[in-house]
DNA sequence: CCAATAGTGTCTATCAGACATTATCTA
DNA sequence: TAGATAATGTCTGATAGACACTATTGG
């Protein structure tokens, strides 16, 4: 038998296959804490628990992964989100009720402004600080996907900006320095920190703006591949 | 309706759900050049191309994907691979021509003579030079994913030991160095490679052998945890 | 002795930590 | 002016690169 033939008589849906679904830990910073976007599931199974926006995918709608998680993404927050990565899969007989499934997870970062709208509107919808976790009914092992993208999000700030996709596209380095340090759980050193940014000339110099009660911080914005770029060295522990 | 109720009404396979494989790239490293295990596919789709290791998730055999991963590496090597680690997941409508399937990929290491025997009496298994790559007609995406595995492999290069498992229980610090090399690209500074070693204690002195036509050099073995260990400081590229 | 490979001594360069100092805003 | 926050100056310490040197084996 050839390939086509083959290719012909073959019918997918008659193997028993895993479910497949994607998720994404989206998190962002406001008022001084980081948060995750949940969505208190409607349906059965784990129905009034709380999830990450995800879901199964579309086999006509979605070419692949990538695809399938920024729609599930766009269909809950209304916005494109600028940054996604995947962050690890996730299978098993036992973490849905309905069987074998396997879940690619990925992490993604907003600016709070960029994507309030939606989340505070509707009640189902809900931008959570990461310490209120643990007193929420997470639905699937979604609070260990949390667990992971953070820790994931902690080693990046370490060596790279990308945190800096949680603020808006123009921040102060103050700013990004506090969303390191929650990421991180440690203060840093503003020397240190700055000096890092500038020689690798990551940021751009806007005009300066944000007075809070002191001198004005200058704000900057990312140039284009700053978020691919890896120090050397990492901030240490 | 209650969740039992729905969980008794489900039938998972009354949907469509993309196919669900797991694949591994199995390196090694022997005769100065590193190596990854392929099989031949004896069956459509892509009968005759060269293919990782790696299948269909069996429902009931297989708990989780990291048990899927280590079964399939079992078949084809009879032997328990050391190190395995997931790397990332490919899903495509395109990537299989049966239909949207997903790949959740792992890299995993060996020591060549901990792995031979099946390798060298079985014509449609070989250890192939990652120089030869672009010569083999590989199966699906596999050479994106074995490229994506190396640069992974790459960059631990820079930052841990983890090649170590690439090698066998007990090493000379000059072999090590050459995994490293090869992975990297480029020559190391011994006295740096070395130095960071030592200083962070991630080998045991066992007795010394290992005589090339000089100095012989003393065999190391890892301690417990040793590849868990990553250095704050990258060599550099 | 020499050739070959393993391993060390030591100087320099880079960059993060520490922390004091200066700058620029509002009230 | 004081208070607050942003930004800099500058010293120290850790560690990688460079490379010359010594050590240990076999002929």
């Amino acid at each position: 038998m050839n390939e086509r033939d083959f290719l012909r008589d073959y019918d997918k849906n008659s193997y028993s296959s895993p479910l497949v679904t994607v998720d994404a830990a989206l998190f962002t910073y406001q008022d001084e804490c980081l948060k995750v976007l949940l969505i208190q599931r409607a349906n059965h199974p784990e129905r009034g628990k709380w999830a990450l926006p995800g879901g199964f995918i579309d086999e006509q709608a979605d070419t692949d992964l990538d695809v399938a998680v920024q729609r599930k993404l766009y269909e809950k927050t209304g916005v494109r989100i600028p940054y996604i990565e995947q962050l690890a899969s996730f299978g098993s007989n036992k973490r849905d009720k309905r069987g074998w499934s396997v879940t690619i997870a990925y992490t993604a970062l907003v600016a709070y402004q960029d994507c309030s709208a939606l989340a505070e509107s509707v009640s189902d919808t809900r931008w959570v600080p990461l310490q209120e976790l643990p007193q929420l009914k997470l639905a699937f092992d979604h609070e260990q996907l949390i667990l992971c993208a953070r820790e994931r999000l902690r080693q990046k700030a370490l060596y790279s900006i990308v945190p800096a996709y949680t603020l808006p596209e123009h921040f102060t380095l103050p700013a990004l320095q506090q969303v390191h340090e929650a990421l991180i759980g440690k203060p840093l050193q503003k020397k240190s920190f700055r000096r890092r940014i500038e020689q690798a000339e990551l940021l751009i110099d806007t005009g300066k703006k944000r007075a809070e009660g002191g001198r004005p911080a200058t704000l900057y914005r990312m140039k284009p591949g700053a978020a691919e770029h890896f120090f050397l060295r990492n901030l240490e522990l």
